[in-house]
DNA sequence: GCAATACTATACCCCCGGTCCAGTTAACCA
DNA sequence: TGGTTAACTGGACCGGGGGTATAGTATTGC
């Protein structure tokens, strides 16, 4: 579409600077001016690119969404490498996403998912779908990887698959909250590894773990 | 201290009010208005009881620790009675737990520890303490259930206390998340049991389950 | 080198959120 | 029964945030 670098950067930048203020504000809580001091633009620019603070709100959420996408995709190639067992594979992938966010120098930013949850009736209610459909995805994305394994291995119980998939999801978001209010990304690492553990022993995997 | 009816009730309504609120639309995003509308009282009844929304939000925290407090404390003292074993107790209190939340009309409101935790640094020190004070004290009462179990029961992995204490926090913390977006508590009643049924397996409880 | 894009700079509006205070009512107590 | 204090009401004030408009400037693509 739009090639332009200019605009593209300043977009860009705009929304990186957005997000990483609403995370520590809230969005109500943030001004369209905080953002223009870390962004380093003047109201007109940003009135240019976006329409108002809603139109903020879906650009951003809509970016959150393609990203999580392209670091999930990323680690699951990753895992799909390194092994044909699909439930090995998705020990590989939580534990790849555990030092994917271990390595990371700074305390976890937070989910913009989560903060807009707690704002949500603050946003329109095409706003409100797009974070639902950030869970749905997460939950469709183990659940897949959870019913490729029981191809090869037996439940050891009878929980629902979507329920241990929506699992990752409450690890995660809770992992996040406990690292920020922590400040300490090890939290929210152990939370994964324990998730995986709880995987690994509900599928009877007794080899020893990949990796 | 003050038994006068009146002033209690009305500051007490205030605190219900505003809390409903600011879980739906976030601290930042509730206007005072917002609140005396729903709690039919006057600016200046606010500012009687409050020292402006610094002050509101401070009796927000705590009256909700306390809550907390106190709904833990009363579902810990029933399966005190229930069972002697410690291991079972904790099992028993998590079954409270999700029926608690399971028979709830309406979707669960939200956690206020997590709304502030997405607008921290909206809140003055003192406060932000009290977020992390909540956190704590959630994985002070579990890690206190697991060492007793301990003492009975041989934990199957070397998993840290602590960390499986922080997953009920994460549990609950996105459980809720879960809920509110799909507007279905099931979802938080299942995390809840699944965290169960984990703990079950890594002290490898054998016998038929408790209740 | 021309047109469109991508801005800057400024000025302005309006509403409403947060604050404060002067006055009013209710409660309790001597 | 009257005085004191607690528990408010109602309204004035002020600044800031969101949003608009416009005139001018710089950069890019063709």
């Amino acid at each position: 579409m739009n090639t332009n670098t200019r605009s593209n950067s300043s977009r860009e930048r705009i929304l990186a600077c957005a997000e990483a203020v609403i995370l520590q504000k809230g969005f109500s809580g943030t001004s369209i001016e905080d953002i223009l001091e870390k962004a380093s633009i003047t109201k007109g620019g940003f009135f240019y690119h976006f329409d108002g603070k809603p139109g903020l709100a879906e650009a951003l959420i809509n970016r959150y969404l393609e990203q999580d996408d392209e670091l999930f995709d990323a680690l699951l190639s990753q895992s799909a490498e390194l092994s044909e067992d699909p439930l090995h594979r998705l020990l590989i992938f939580l534990k790849l996403l555990s030092e994917k966010l271990g390595s990371m120098s700074e305390t976890h930013p937070g989910c913009l998912v989560a903060s807009f949850t707690y704002e949500s009736q603050q946003f329109r209610e095409d706003i409100r779908d797009m974070i639902r459909l950030g869970m749905v995805r997460w939950r469709e994305m183990i659940v897949d990887l959870l019913e490729q394994a029981c191809r090869h291995y037996r439940l050891q119980t009878d929980i629902r698959l979507e329920t241990l998939a929506d699992m990752f999801t409450a690890i995660i978001e809770g992992g996040i909250m406990l690292a920020r209010n922590f400040d300490d990304n090890r939290l929210l690492v152990d939370q994964i590894l324990a998730y995986r553990d709880f995987i690994r022993m509900l599928y009877g995997a007794t080899q020893a773990p990949p990796i």
